[in-house]
DNA sequence: ATATAGTTTAACCAAATGGTTAACAAAAGT
DNA sequence: ACTTTTGTTAACCATTTGGTTAAACTATAT
């Protein structure tokens, strides 16, 4: 049995396999995606991408999904912790633009397979039972407006506030980048800052 | 010369098209999309589209660009009008919300649009001159800002607030439904409130 | 009626595309 | 050395898919 054949090259066939499908997926989508364009990305003959993964459908879960898998459970994590409203708030934007900041495409990836089929991503992601249960964040806020620590909110509204201020700019870059005249460098830049200002505007707000 | 002919039946072959078409882009994408696909959502014959419709590209096309020239300058004319600030975000907002529950597509395909070729999409909608100028209303913030009579926030974050908080859940509405538990009914319930929440949680977070 | 312009279809075609095969090259094991 | 396993390629195949063609059908005008 071989342990593993490293060229003198850094990367192995397999890896840049999984970084050209990575990009060619992102760009294109999975119809859009051809075969050919991710082999020639990763510079290596179209029928080694099927000797590692077995065909496009494989490949495709594999790129993505192990990321997915790992990413949406922190997320749940933190909106079923017992911290306080303001720092979930803080934790749920860190770790979202951390992880966009790294997987720019897995945004953009998510919404595309959210849309082809709701239930059958759902499911792969969460599993049969660990599903996402936003209800504990909902009534933790439900709470807070009661004990009237914070002003009068519909929670679901909030939720939905927060989420997409989080994770809107990074679906829409291109638009955000063509039509403010940023760069790369100012976008990501621009992300940076949000980490601070989006906890900031909602905790104005909110708070009383 | 015939004027039209008219089935029996409600819709002509060519309404149908265009139904079928918007339908099958919506949920499929542009590449995903087979013509067959939309000419028996249609009833139709395959050769049908290429009779009313030159090609896929043409069809594509005229199924959305259509609402997106009519939308974006609207849009543009609320950003750039004198309105005061608080009344143009409430603009910004109601105009949204219609266009997006009329036409729930146009906001998946716009992005799906502006990720594959940014520069020839927007150039189609905003044609050669009439570009999309944010300045105006960036410049406006800063003044208020200055002038004391909101909170000091960077205008380009209010900006991207803004938008993100009424597009996003549009966007990413099967994952809104699924996970917040909620029917057709309860989403479109929702965007309306969202008229009023988004305004109002802008100005709660932004006004001295 | 029948000629005409517009509409619809079945059958085809060529190109694109996902996937396979068989042969070859490079390591690893013996 | 040489056999076996793993990695890689060019050539090929089968299907899908966008698009065409020619014939048939329908409504209207004359």
């Amino acid at each position: 049995m071989v342990k593993k054949q490293k060229k003198i090259e850094d990367k192995t066939a397999e890896e840049k396999i999984l970084a050209a499908a990575k990009k060619v997926f992102t760009t294109k989508g999975m119809a859009g995606a051809r075969m050919q364009d991710i082999a020639d990305e990763a510079g290596i003959n179209k029928a080694l991408l099927h000797y590692y993964f077995r065909d496009k459908d494989k490949l495709f879960e594999v790129v993505f999904m192990e990321e997915a898998q790992k990413f949406f459970p922190k997320i749940n994590a933190i909106f079923n912790s017992d911290a306080a409203l303001f720092e979930k708030i803080e934790n749920f934007v860190n770790e979202y633009i951390d992880e966009m900041l790294e997987n720019p495409y897995l945004p953009w990836f998510v919404l595309n397979e959210v849309n082809r089929d709701p239930d059958q991503f759902m499911y792969k992601i969460w599993g049969k039972d660990n599903l996402p249960k936003p209800g504990k964040f909902l009534e933790q806020i439900e709470k807070e407006v009661k004990k009237g620590t914070i002003k009068k909110i519909h929670p679901m509204h909030l939720l939905m506030n927060l989420i997409s201020m989080t994770i809107f700019p990074f679906v829409a870059k291109p638009m955000m980048i063509r039509n403010l005249r940023m760069n790369e460098l100012q976008f990501s830049q621009a992300m940076q800052q949000r980490r601070m200002e989006i906890p900031k505007f909602i905790i104005d707000a909110i708070k009383k």
